[in-house]
DNA sequence: CGCAGAGTTGAATAACGTCAATTGATGTGG
DNA sequence: CCACATCAATTGACGTTATTCAACTCTGCG
């Protein structure tokens, strides 16, 4: 569920099949307007019945829940491109808020299930969509399952970086979301997160400029570090390039 | 992905969509012969190109990534009626093995997808079912982010208990799975998963019989431990108020 | 009976969390 | 453009929880 529509890295390819899962989908979206939504703002909330979906036209939205008294769990990123509550039945089973000023465009779950139901090409595009989900989620949980502190900077880092960057200078990597953001997404604390950046910087690794961008300085030890590569890949370094 | 099919508690009434969705869908599997496989042994592997689905007719079936060395996350365990490889795209992004003796079918992901899409019918159970797995996999990625280790044994436990038991005896839940899978199942180690156990016995909320039985001898303390459960809810806040 | 594998228990350790103080960034009004 | 206010992020000292490593117990089985 995390950052749908993408792979970890680069050099693997995305299958035609997957881009035009996003696309096709996102056409049915066009006849409604793009709202916009302010930073912070709520676009829908758990426990409502989902009787809309959403496409994420411009900008990135979180999806949390919250459990107990102040904890928050971060299941997901989305950006450009992605859709809000595609895998639900009845109900959102997550509240889902703009990060940065967003555009977002709404759509009735009925007439949505009823257009891709109409179409030959939208069934296979949906049901790839779905399966993107789940293999997103799969990696989340053995990230959550099994890395530690480090391993989930580095991999989310990287899932970052391998995502096209709306200003792709070199190396460097746009990070809308605030530390608190990072922690609740990663099942660490703000704390945690500060320091393990601090340690992946006075390592040479990635340097923080403002808070909110990441100059990526080494990004075979990054990879490395995410703890996904493979050990004996020598070049798992070049075979991923930034863009 | 935990526990497909499945709601956390009994007293959430499967709706009838989720039934007919597993049930239309296992049909498909019933022209292939069912195969024993004995505990232990894969029925799949990482990595291996997904060409056939499978459905488990009989046992139980864990799924697992394995991170580095002797890292080992299972992101969900099946039981009778559950699909394998529903939500692939192309490869298996997991190894499934036999917790207990089962009995699997087989087909080719392509005569299933050719059969779902062929039948009006199956198309929205199958996507009931992806939506199922997604919700799964939330519940999953709030319990490995956000809980303690009681937490997490309790979430377990009654999860297993709300699915119907193969022998319902009074309270009685079976445990197929060995602690080592329930510890990496959790994300914990099987240390921590026996001690917490040994807690909970200690408190009198459940108490193990043998090595694959717990007894649930408190059900509402147990919820209430599992951390999903409303604060506010009538029967939790008399055992919490203060003598 | 004795062995092997699974599970439990204990003590020491490491990793991350918590709390509190400090630094740094951003934005505003004079 | 600077001074100040405010909030985000970092850093440090300390506490807690789960892990690690090791010893021990229990169970099933030949």
């Amino acid at each position: 569920m995390l950052m749908q529509n993408n792979h970890a890295f680069d050099h693997v390819e995305k299958t035609g099949e997957a881009i035009d899962a996003g696309q096709s989908l996102s056409c049915l979206f066009l006849s409604s307007a793009a709202e916009p939504v302010s930073a912070g703002k709520a676009i829908c909330w758990e426990g409502d019945k989902a009787k809309h979906l959403f496409q994420v036209e411009e900008g990135v939205v979180r999806l949390h829940r919250i459990i107990g008294e102040g904890r928050r769990v971060i299941t997901a990123f989305l950006f450009a491109g992605d859709l809000i509550g595609a895998s639900l039945q009845n109900d959102f089973i997550f509240t889902a808020e703009a990060v940065t000023e967003c555009k977002i465009r709404r759509m009735s779950r009925k007439s949505f299930h009823e257009e891709v139901a109409r179409s030959e090409a939208l069934v296979p595009a949906y049901i790839s969509l779905l399966c993107q989900e789940a293999a997103a989620a799969h990696e989340q949980m053995v990230l959550l399952s099994k890395k530690n502190a480090e391993e989930r900077l580095c991999s989310f880092i990287v899932k970052l970086a391998s995502r096209r960057n709306p200003r792709p200078r070199q190396g460097l990597v746009r990070v809308p979301m605030n530390r608190q953001d990072i922690a609740d997404h990663l099942g660490l604390t703000i704390e945690t997160v500060s320091r393990t950046i601090t340690k992946l910087a006075s390592r040479n690794i990635v340097i923080p400029e403002g808070r909110h961008d990441l100059r990526i300085v080494n990004l075979p030890r990054l990879i490395q570090l995410s703890g996904d590569a493979d050990d004996f890949s020598d070049d798992s370094c070049h075979r991923v390039k930034l863009h």
